[in-house]
DNA sequence: GAGTGGTCTAGACCACCTC
DNA sequence: AGGTGGTCTAGACCACTCA
């Protein structure tokens, strides 16, 4: 035990102990990759009983900092956003991942009645037919975002074999008749993920998700699709490009480099 | 006590009771403001000690389903996105909130020499002069973002005072002889937050933030901002409309009266 | 089999809120 | 004063991983 901690200043032992372990993992001493001291280790080495040391690691958990897996040990996580996949969304097109092998798996399709915000987003009445699709995206085998796609149903029967058979979405919507698509409106927030999420996209329920909802127009300004996507916040970022001045080098820009 | 929960499913008991209260509020059993029954209640209730009891409730607070005050209770959290502040960003323009009331507060400001990133970001060369402004903005009263901000030093002395007297950032950049600025680029990811942003933007550390990171640039293409900016994942969401078919009402579409 | 984390118990004291 | 949640202890058993 090299220290007795004292619940003295006012703040939580288990505070002290995610601070003290936290500062080591920024001062570069516990480095990425790096086995944590075990739990039974931290309690001698802090004095405290082992729910105590269970908190502190929870919240380095939430921090982002380390992972912990069952039988093995805790670990300092590797390069936070390192290997983030930057996702780029522009006008016309659809979200696309560059220079990486991506797949898009449909887990199931549906075709539902329109409840009412549903039928807003689509122009639709209230209880119109919708195709309703859910698929998971993977990139270079892992998954980074699920999604849930709506279709209006009348216009795009079968659109489901046709997307599951043909990943380019331009040419799905040129079989129906529909020559271009544009972006009409993207929204984008955060939260944390539910457990179905967390287990299809292979990732912890601490870590959050970007979520992104939009609405695609075909060229008369006539709603094609509503889509409402989780993204594994971890594994992907948004990139919005909104001029000719975006350059390549502008992914290298790192936010935890940055002062203080 | 109803019943005792026993652990014969393999599932931990702290998820039954996760799925029970949580069930009980999605089906708006328990609605939104209503008191949840004491931890001592739901320890007799369920027959299980008050760490289980209390592992559920973290859960559900993760899930941004109850809020929890000591002293007072917990709570169902009411309507998660209904207040959110929906932001638009556009090409020529700064982040704007229509119809509100909104204020920058400039926590800080400080005269830095440039990393790499931040050089790279800027279109400086590591080490030029960079000045650095905490800015945190509140809507309302309510703090809803808090950014960090970088203006290259040599070009823009002073911008701080101008940033603080006046809050319409194309009148401040007027004054510097920049008569346009336009967005480069921005990434957008999600996380949760420090200690510093959760405070700062008085949230629950377990609620994620959005981060936004952008690139405003002169019209010829020099950059003249970098900006860093977490934004409170439960109070605000970004809108990004990109073509005139833009419509007010697509606001009022929301995610959790979409189908399952 | 030894070591790790995951779950759970039955207590205890404290800080905060309300009456 | 009594009820609430926040913290903490000292045990226990289990599931998983790895040698």
């Amino acid at each position: 035990m090299t220290q007795k901690l004292q619940p003295i200043t006012g703040m939580a032992l288990w505070r002290h102990i995610t601070d003290k372990l936290g500062d080591a993992i920024d001062r570069n001493e516990l480095r990425p990759g790096d086995a944590l001291p075990s739990e039974h280790d931290l309690m001698s080495e802090y004095g405290v009983s082992r729910n105590t040391v269970r908190r502190a690691l929870g919240r380095l958990r939430e921090l982002g900092k380390i992972e912990v897996s069952q039988g093995k040990g805790a670990f300092v996580r590797s390069e936070p956003l390192q290997h983030t996949i930057t996702v780029r969304t522009r006008f016309a097109d659809n979200l696309a991942v560059e220079g990486l092998d991506f797949d898009v798996q449909i887990l199931s399709q549906r075709k539902i009645k329109a409840n009412e915000s549903l039928a807003q987003a689509l122009d639709l009445k209230t209880g119109d037919p919708v195709i309703y699709l859910k698929a998971l995206t993977s990139v270079e085998n892992t998954p980074v975002s699920y999604g849930k796609i709506f279709h209006p149903a009348d216009r795009f029967p079968n659109i489901a074999k046709a997307r599951a058979n043909n990943s380019n979405l331009a040419e799905v919507y040129e079989g129906f008749g529909v020559k271009d698509f544009i972006r009409r409106v993207t929204w984008i927030s955060a939260r944390n993920p539910t457990e179905e999420e967390a287990q299809l996209l292979r990732q912890d329920a601490i870590d959050p998700v970007l979520l992104s909802r939009k609405i695609d127009v075909d060229t008369e300004g006539v709603p094609v699709e509503f889509n409402e996507t989780v993204w594994s916040a971890r594994r992907a970022q948004l990139c919005l490009p909104v001029s000719e001045f975006a350059r390549a080098e502008d992914e290298n820009i790192r936010s935890h480099v940055l002062p203080d």
